[in-house]
Order: structure tokens, then C-alpha cells, then sequence
DNA sequence: TGAAATGTTGGGGCG
DNA sequence: ACGCCCCAACATTTC
């Protein structure tokens, strides 16, 4: 009797699983075990929110399994240590997991190859890092060209069904789960690959055709809202492209063709920035570009509360930072914005921003995460460059015209007349009394000036770039020196995968 | 996947 | 009719 063990990680479904597939093909039993890494949940990248919704999508995956003859064994402690013991208990012959590319995990799976049997299965991107490089072998640093070449690539392969059966042997004992808060009803995303791939067909069946042209837009719908269930591979990377090719060759008109295309980009964005931590694992703690490492950072505590709490004064910033509060998730337009206030307008360290989003997005990725918060900076591959500073103002104005996203998630700012929703500071105090919205009581004084902010961040930026680079080592200690550890970095390590 | 500053052009008001 | 000015509107350059 042969037994593997699928050993999960970001890929909790049991549709178009290669891995799982993998484990399968030469065994009669299969045990899906998933070990919670103590080191990845005492790292600062590591919020409640996220954890919460991993938990639920656990529970829901058992419940699947158990439908099919199996169960999930869930066991605490370090890899290493469990998948030894575990495997010794279990009588198994290999382990299974879909390769994941941050750095910690590719240490931590390096290591355990030493000693175990273990499989790498590459699924986590549609491309493994390696499969797109330059003729002379070099990966790809700018996207538009990484891009050329990731879709020269032949179509995805078809999808693999999900097992009718899965043997598990029944002996084997599961912790269980650490209590945690559970996600909250208002919560808009219930766990389950099934409610992933219901809202991968209604975004396909309803709102792809006018993705390009709406997915800008804050107060709608837009965007197909699938990141966090991408996160934990609810859904796989595999199968959201074969909807994009077929939506892309199925469309009728050309502003339906724009928006399959658009979608499938953003996707490609997600596998450069795969490859990139992939290729460059220092881009996870410095800055792709060196030079950018000597930018001198005011990094005020004060204003970076102000901004995690959304009360910066700039209604648009205040939305999106309760909206990513509220709900773990923040529409990627709001994403740019937020982040170009913080490091440009702030001059805060993007990697306090980065740490920020980590604790609260559900869709929080080390690789995603990091490549945005390093353009927006501009400091990473492709990056915008550093003089491209946002206005959140007209940001506001052209994304949210009317007012709807920020109003939604600024109740204080209800009443606010529409002239002056995008700048309530503008009101005067009759109309403020008229809004019931006193600005410095209801809704801050903003807290900087854009204007002043924006000359600030260019001369800063500026010297960086003509400041001469420190020889690497002294780099590297001043800029983990300069991290802030208010809330216990304990590790200088925390990827979360 | 910007925005501000600066330059250019052309229509209309007006002496 | 003409020149001058103003200033949108658009284009280009700069940060």
C-alpha cells in the first residue's frame, strides 16, 4: 500500500490542483496535512485578518475533503520537525507541495529537502520564474518586455478536475486550529473554493467585457475581487488565465477584447513580481535599486498612525485606509494612492507601508505586496519613476468623481456637499455646520500640505540619486537599522507563505 | 498605472 | 480692417 502526503500551503483547493494530482498518481492513500509554522506566525507580515480567513478556508476544506473520504490533518510546529515525525508515524513514501518562491519558503523547503522526500510542484505562477528569461538567460527587470515573452508562451494546459476520491488513512491524529477571531459576517469574503470559482464566472459572465474601462473606478465593482482567494490558491493562478484567453478570444467587441487583456495583464503583473523575489530574494528587505537605499526618510510616527487609521485629512487616503481596516482588502487604485501618499508625501519608509498592508490585506503576498510598494516608491525594477507623484486630490476627482467610495467609507463626511467632498478643508464654517462636519473636531485638518510635500519628496529623491553607494555591507546595516520594531519584530525573517 | 510648469496657438474682445 | 491683449485649449518639457 503506498501513501504520499499532499502538504499544503498556498494551494487550498482540490480543482485543478497539480500537486494534489501529483501526490496522487502513485498512491493508493493520500494524507492532506497542513503544518502551522510558529516561525510564520510570529512574523510582523502576519495579521489577524488574514489568518482568520486562512482558518475558515481550512475548516472548509475539511469539510470537502470529508465529502470525498478524506479529511485535513492539521499539526503545529516547525516543517522539519512534524513532516519527520509525520512521516515516520505515517508509513509514507514522499511529500507533495506546490513550490513557493519567497524567500523564507524556498530556504525552509531547501533545508527539509536534505533529509526528506519532498516534490516541488510548480503551479504557484502559470510560468516558474525560470521558464521566462532573456535570450541570454537573464531575467527580465522591466515588465513590457517580461510580458512579451510570458504570453509567446504556448496557452495554459486544460484544467485538472477535482478527485471524486481521496483514501486517507483514519488513525491519524490533527491538532487543532489556534482560536482565532473569526471573520466577521460583513466580511465580503466568505471562505471556499467554491464561492472563489462563483465569483471567477460572474466576473467573467458580468464585468470582464468592461474591465479596462471600469477597474479604476473605487465605488464600483470592477475588478473581479478574487486576490484573496488567489492568495491561498482557492482558485488556481491556471485556471483565472484559461477564463482570461477564452473571455479574450470569445469577445465580440474590441472594448470587450481591451478588458480580457487588461485582466490577463494583471495576472502577468502578479508572475514578473513572482520572479522578481524569485530572481532578486534582497528586493524582499532593501530596495531593487541600491542608490534609492540613501533616500533620508522622516519616517514621523505620528503621521504614519495618522495614515494606518485613516485620518489624514485627504478623504480619498482616509477611505482606503478604512476600507483596508474594515474589510482586508482595498481596491488597487486606492492601493496606489494610499501608497504614493505615505512614501512621497509622508517621506515614510515604503517598507513600513508594505508591513502595513501585510497585517491587514487578506490578499497579502511577500511578492505582490512587495514589487507594488517598490514601484509606487520608486525604487524597484520598472518602477515609476521617483517624480511621479501622485495628487490625491485629482486622483479623487477622476477615480471617484462623485463621491460614492468616499462617502461609503468616511460616514463623517455624509453630508459633505459634492463641491467639496474631494477637499473638505475648503469648506467654510457655515457650510461645514451645514455638512455637521466640523473639520479639526469631525474629520482632521489634513496633515500636510501636497503642494509643499511634493517639493519635499523631489529634492529628497533627488539627493539619493546623486549621493554615491555605500559598499554593500554598510548598506545593508543601515537600512536594518533604520526599520522601526514599535510592533515586535521579533525575526529578521517573517515572509508569510 | 502623474502632475506641474512652460510653450504654442488661435479665437474673440476691443481700441 | 488691424494690431494687441487675454486666455482657453492643447502640446511639450520638466520634475
Amino acid at each position: 500500500m503506498t501513501t504520499t502526503i499532499w502538504w499544503l500551503r498556498r494551494d487550498l483547493r482540490l480543482t485543478d490542483n497539480q500537486t494534489l494530482h501529483a501526490a496522487l498518481a502513485p498512491a493508493e492513500q493520500v494524507i492532506p496535512l497542513f503544518i502551522i509554522d510558529p516561525t510564520l506566525l510570529a512574523s510582523p507580515y502576519v495579521g489577524e485578518k488574514r489568518l482568520a480567513f486562512l482558518w475558515a478556508n481550512l475548516r472548509q476544506l475539511d469539510h470537502e475533503l470529508q465529502a470525498r473520504g478524506s479529511r485535513l490533518i492539521v499539526r503545529i510546529g516547525s516543517p522539519l520537525t512534524v513532516l519527520t515525525e509525520f512521516l515516520a508515524e505515517s508509513g509514507a513514501s514522499a511529500i507533495y507541495a506546490e513550490a513557493d518562491f519567497s524567500p523564507y519558503a524556498r530556504r525552509r523547503d531547501e533545508a527539509i529537502q536534505q533529509t526528506l522526500p519532498l516534490q516541488l510542484i510548480s503551479s504557484l505562477s502559470l510560468r516558474h520564474p525560470n521558464e521566462v528569461l532573456k535570450s541570454n538567460g537573464a531575467p527580465y527587470t522591466v515588465f513590457t518586455p517580461y510580458s512579451r515573452a510570458w504570453q509567446a508562451l504556448p496557452p495554459p494546459d486544460s484544467l485538472l478536475p477535482a478527485p471524486s476520491r481521496i483514501i486517507t488513512p483514519t488513525h491519524l491524529a490533527s491538532d487543532p486550529l489556534p482560536t482565532e477571531p473569526t471573520l466577521s459576517p460583513h466580511l465580503p469574503f466568505p471562505p471556499g473554493e467554491a464561492e472563489a470559482q462563483r465569483r471567477l464566472q460572474t466576473f467573467i459572465e458580468i464585468s470582464i467585457d468592461d474591465y479596462a474601462e471600469q477597474r479604476d473606478l473605487m465605488a464600483m465593482a470592477g475588478t473581479s475581487q478574487l486576490s484573496p482567494y488567489l492568495r491561498f490558491g482557492l482558485i488556481s493562478a491556471r485556471h483565472m488565465m484559461t477564463l482570461a484567453y477564452q473571455a479574450r478570444a470569445q469577445a465580440t467587441t474590441d472594448e470587450a477584447r481591451r478588458g480580457a487583456q487588461t485582466w490577463l495583464n494583471e495576472l502577468i503583473w502578479r508572475e514578473f513580481y513572482l520572479a522578481i523575489l524569485y530572481h532578486f530574494p534582497h528586493v524582499r528587505t532593501r530596495s531593487f535599486q541600491p542608490h534609492f537605499d540613501q533616500i533620508i526618510w522622516n519616517n514621523d510616527a505620528t503621521m504614519f498612525a495618522a495614515w494606518c487609521q485613516g485620518k489624514t485629512g485627504y478623504p480619498v487616503v482616509d477611505a482606503a485606509m478604512r476600507q483596508l481596516l474594515q474589510s482586508g482588502w482595498m481596491h488597487n487604485r486606492a492601493r496606489m494612492i494610499v501608497a504614493s501618499f505615505l512614501v512621497k508625501d509622508l517621506l515614510i519608509d515604503w517598507r513600513w507601508g508594505e508591513r502595513w498592508f501585510m497585517q491587514h490585506l487578506l490578499d497579502g503576498d511577500p511578492a505582490a505586496n512587495n514589487g507594488g510598494w517598490q514601484w509606487t516608491a520608486g525604487v524597484g525594477t520598472d518602477a515609476a519613476p521617483y517624480f511621479r507623484v501622485f495628487n490625491p486630490i485629482l486622483q479623487s476627482q477622476k477615480f471617484d468623481p462623485d463621491g460614492h467610495y468616499l462617502r461609503h467609507w468616511l460616514p463623517e463626511l455624509a453630508h459633505v456637499a459634492a463641491k467639496f467632498i474631494h477637499t473638505p478643508w475648503q469648506m467654510d464654517l457655515a457650510e461645514q455646520r451645514r455638512a455637521a462636519c466640523l473639520i479639526g473636531m469631525d474629520y482632521p485638518q489634513p496633515i500636510i500640505d501636497h503642494a509643499l510635500a511634493r517639493q519635499r519628496v523631489l529634492a529628497v529623491y533627488g539627493a539619493a540619486k546623486k549621493s554615491p553607494s555605500p559598499p554593500p555591507l554598510a548598506q545593508k546595516a543601515r537600512g536594518d537599522k533604520r526599520l522601526p520594531r514599535p510592533l515586535g519584530e521579533g525575526r529578521g525573517e517573517g515572509d508569510k507563505s
